[in-house]
RNA sequence: GCGCCCAUAGCUCAGCUGGAUAGAGCAACGGACUUCUAAUCCGUAGGUCGCAGGUUCGAAUCCUGCUGGGCGUGCCA
């Protein structure tokens, strides 16, 4: 048992015995201590019952010690401190063996059963493909797929899901805008739709139909090329996404396309489910959703005068099949121009009777690319947009999922691309990969020096304050991980993994691994393994490359 | 106008859902390589947590107001 669980059963139990109702686990909660003398862990127990219980803390406390059973393997000793903080010293027991449990569990370590297996959804990116993936969808990228990642860690069944919009408007938009390219480029004249897409993506994808397949394009009828032309675009834009995404490292579970709610009619359903409950209305020939009653600032348009469904509607059914499909949770991790979207669609999903709390939409807010401090100016009029793919070829996948993931999705990211092409201590993407590196590099001198690594070695002789102090900080991963997934905070990691690195380093510096004590080095050699493996379950979390050597 | 997000060291950001003397990285300054990688380590300096009230044993954290920024607010997708 890890000693966090130790701690937090046996103050359960000795709530019991001194007679305080401990059923609610939120106080239980244990924190690290902010300062060194404070102990290892500590909690904050006694003060969350002091409202409850009408006494004050410190008696809480005491009565809580009184009734606690120290076990010698876990604990050195219990304080009580401060405003009434039960602060524990871990001993050096429990520490050493538990280098031992985070070699054996190996890849699984971190992992937990948190989330019960409840079956739960992220869709993110889900960019229209009417062009290249952009920056934003970049970020959404990793954020989406290291909280998914995380979710399943912590003991969530995690889906990652791609929306595409392969039907309606904008494709046909994008059919009419490639067929315009293709008959310039044929020296006709054709223009491209005031409101289509001017890239020149388009330009090439041309190009490469009349290398592949000529001219015969253009001989047909031009709506009947254009609904051609719609499908050839889609086909070739899905691919261009797909192949981005892949050398970023992220693989969807799921592409679920819009096409296939329009083929079923699935979103006639659900405006007959809305009409039958009285939730939708007809007004100057359009059908109106009333999510007003539902927290919205006004109605929606469900069918517009034209008799068309808005993308509103459809998006309601999609959203719906995710229910169907057995999800308890969803979330939806959207673009900062969607912010006023999510009032209608959470409206929607109420109305459909679905819990407030099982529908989340996160805003990832935009990304400021910045070269040598300065803003890069991007104007998608003027086709002037950096893409997803030209940032991982400047910067690389590493150091681009480090920099998005390493702050709240919720707000504005500044991202200098020098900073993240910089192979210094400037950038913290190298600080944690160099601490894997460096363990490989020990491992690989001890062999070189006669020794064999055994899978398994006694710790007992670890006890130097460096050593504790990498030990104390692996066995706070599995929470980290479970944190971060509970929380949606993936940054919890990248700070983790920044912190342990540090303290490696630190004991690096300070203790040579492979010396003439051979216990000793074995010892060593067991932590060495331990702390590598945790940089590399985390990384590998991230998506981020485990480097041997740099 | 209304709604959402944000304001913490020179810069970029943490701060574990109300707790202990507010932290880290970078930048600045001063030190440490005959060593398992110096892509590292140690030290110094740096703060009215935007402002003003309120809630209580206790507030960077919760509430209200204000200031200053970002975004959103279509029978578009």
């Amino acid at each position: 048992m890890r000693a966090q669980e130790y701690i937090r059963q046996s103050i359960k139990k000795a709530l019991e015995k001194a007679g305080f109702d401990a059923h609610d686990e939120k106080l239980l909660n244990l924190e690290k201590p902010k300062q060194e003398g404070f102990g290892d862990i500590a909690s904050p127990v006694a003060m969350n019952l002091a409202k409850i219980a009408r006494q004050a803390p410190r008696k809480i406390a005491e009565s809580i010690i009184e009734h606690f059973e120290i076990d010698p393997f876990y604990l050195d000793k219990i304080e009580i401190a401060g405003p009434g903080f039960l602060n524990f010293f871990l001993a050096a027991n429990s520490l050493q063996q538990s280098v031992l449990d985070i070699l054996a569990e190996a890849d699984a370590y971190g992992s937990s059963d948190w989330g019960n297996g409840e079956k739960i959804q992220f869709e993110f990116v889900s960019a229209n493909p009417t062009g290249p993936l952009n920056i934003v969808s970049a970020r959404a990228a990793a954020v989406g797929d290291v909280l998914a990642a995380l979710a399943n860690a912590a003991g969530y069944k995690a889906q990652r899901e791609f929306y595409v919009n392969d039907a309606g408007r904008q494709i046909k938009l994008l059919g009419a805008s490639l067929s315009a390219r293709y008959m310039t480029e044929l020296g006709k004249s054709e223009p491209v739709p005031e409101e289509g897409y001017h890239g020149e993506y388009l330009i090439d994808l041309a190009k490469e139909i009349i290398a592949a397949e000529g001219k015969k394009y253009a001989a047909l009828d031009i709506s009947e090329r254009q609904k051609l032309f719609s499908q050839k675009a889609l086909q070739y834009m899905l691919n261009r996404q797909k192949n981005s995404l892949e050398k970023y490292r992220l693989k969807f579970d799921n592409w679920f396309h819009e096409s296939t709610i329009r083929a079923e009619k699935a979103h006639l359903k659900i405006l007959d489910t809305f009409k039958k409950s009285n939730l939708s209305y007809e007004q100057d020939g359009a059908v109106w959703f009333k999510s007003s009653e539902f927290g919205d600032e006004k109605d929606r348009v469900l069918i517009t005068g034209e008799g068309e469904p808005t993308y509103f509607l459809i998006d309601i059914a999609y959203h719906e099949t995710k229910y169907a499909r057995g999800f308890t949770q969803v979330h939806d991790l959207w673009g900062p121009d969607h912010h006023g979207y999510i009032a209608r669609m959470s409206a929607a999903m109420q109305a459909l009777g679905h819990p407030v709390d099982s529908f989340h939409v996160w805003i990832i807010q935009q990304v400021n690319l910045l070269r040598a401090g300065e803003i890069i100016k991007m104007s998608k009029r003027a086709g002037k947009i950096i893409e997803m793919d030209e940032l991982l070829d400047e910067v690389g996948v590493d150091a681009a999922r480090y920099f998005f993931i390493d702050r709240r999705m919720s707000q504005p990211l500044d991202f200098d691309i020098e900073l993240a092409k910089k192979k210094s201590d400037e950038n913290p993407v190298y600080y944690v990969q160099y601490a894997h590196a460096r363990i490989s590099n020990i491992l690989r001198h001890a062999r070189e020096n006669g020794i064999e690594i055994p899978l398994s070695a006694s710790t007992a002789l670890l006890k130097e304050k460096q050593e504790m102090a990498v030990v104390k900080k692996l066995i706070d991963f599995p929470e980290v991980i479970s944190k971060a997934a509970q929380f949606l905070e993936p940054h919890r990691l990248t700070t983790f993994l920044h912190e342990l690195a540090t303290i490696f380093h630190r004991f690096y510096h300070d203790h040579r691994v492979v010396t003439e004590n051979r216990e000793l080095t074995l010892a060593r050699l067991m932590l060495c393994k331990a702390t590598q493996q945790v940089l590399a379950n985390g990384l590998k979390l991230l998506g981020i490359t485990a480097p041997k050597n740099m």
